[in-house]
DNA sequence: TAATAAAAGTCAAAGAAGGTCAAAGAGAGG
DNA sequence: CCTCTCTTTGACCTTCTTTGACTTTTATTA
């Protein structure tokens, strides 16, 4: 192994694999005393190697009792299918493309109607308050968000 | 769990729950001694996390025969519950306010735990890219509607 | 009724995490 | 060499928790 970001990388790959794929939870400050490097570099780790990309999840708490907890997203069909989404979403996006992304979502049975519904009325030209041509950005911006976490609520199960 | 506070909240809506969702009288002094911890850890508590966003109401007594009493507000009037979250949504939120009105839909059973998601990441202040205080406002006007929505679908069952 | 004791409340400081960001370093390719 | 990208490092920031001194309220007792 080259660096040292790679093999803290393996490191915490090896940990989730050994967890039966459940949520791996880690200190910071342990795990940078245990590869004898700053904690900063754990934030560089997971910032270039964990990523929603990647498949996984990261939380994290400040504080007293803090940790850093990181989960595997199986990969799924649906996967693609959402990532294509997004790429129709791009930047910007008009109410009724938006519209029609949900409807196309929720006819695939990825999304319930109550949840159709409450994002309808989030990315609602009403909801989102400011002017064009910022409201179709910020809808995108949204939207984009929602997919990624439709993405891996949908696989935990 | 990972520190006092988390226990003691574990350990205080347990004993909400046994008791049958009525309310549960606790002695301030008793409870910090039973965790080994300062009197005052348990005001930290209750005011982090048993809060009217939380869907609690908490009173209390000083003087002899005091007590600290924890009622999880009643919820089955959703209706009232959502006009009351609402209310205390006003015209702007913060995060970290969304957040527990969110938490506690989902502990009331109102939003399944995906549903939740979904609105987390919309209110996230990453979503909503613009800059404080219009920020605030704006998630304030977006979850405002997404609990009419919900009302509104909660109701059609 | 006044004094005392027995609660709970407040608040700010200290402590304990994790986060950010930009500068410096290290390699790989051209 | 020069440049571009990836990595390493550290100073500083933000958030959350713990602690304790001091305050306020209420009940009891002299």
């Amino acid at each position: 192994m080259r660096n040292m970001s790679d093999i803290i990388e393996n490191y915490l790959k090896q940990l989730i694999n050994d967890s039966q794929q459940e949520a791996v939870e880690i200190k910071r400050a342990h795990i940078a005393e245990k590869f004898d490097c700053v904690p900063s570099q754990l934030n560089y780790v997971i910032k270039t190697r964990f990523t929603t990309e990647h498949g996984y999840l990261v939380e994290s708490k400040r504080g007293g009792g803090g940790y850093i907890r990181i989960t595997k997203i199986e990969t799924h069909r649906k996967a693609d299918y959402l990532k294509h989404l997004k790429q129709v979403i791009g930047k910007s996006v008009s109410q009724q493309r938006g519209e029609h992304i949900i409807q196309s979502m929720f006819e695939n049975e990825i999304i319930t109607e109550k949840e159709a519904k409450i994002i309808l009325t989030v990315i609602h030209r009403e909801s989102l308050m400011i002017d064009l041509p910022y409201r179709d950005q910020l809808r995108a911006h949204i939207l984009s968000k929602v997919l990624d976490v439709i993405l891996y609520s949908e696989e935990e199960q």
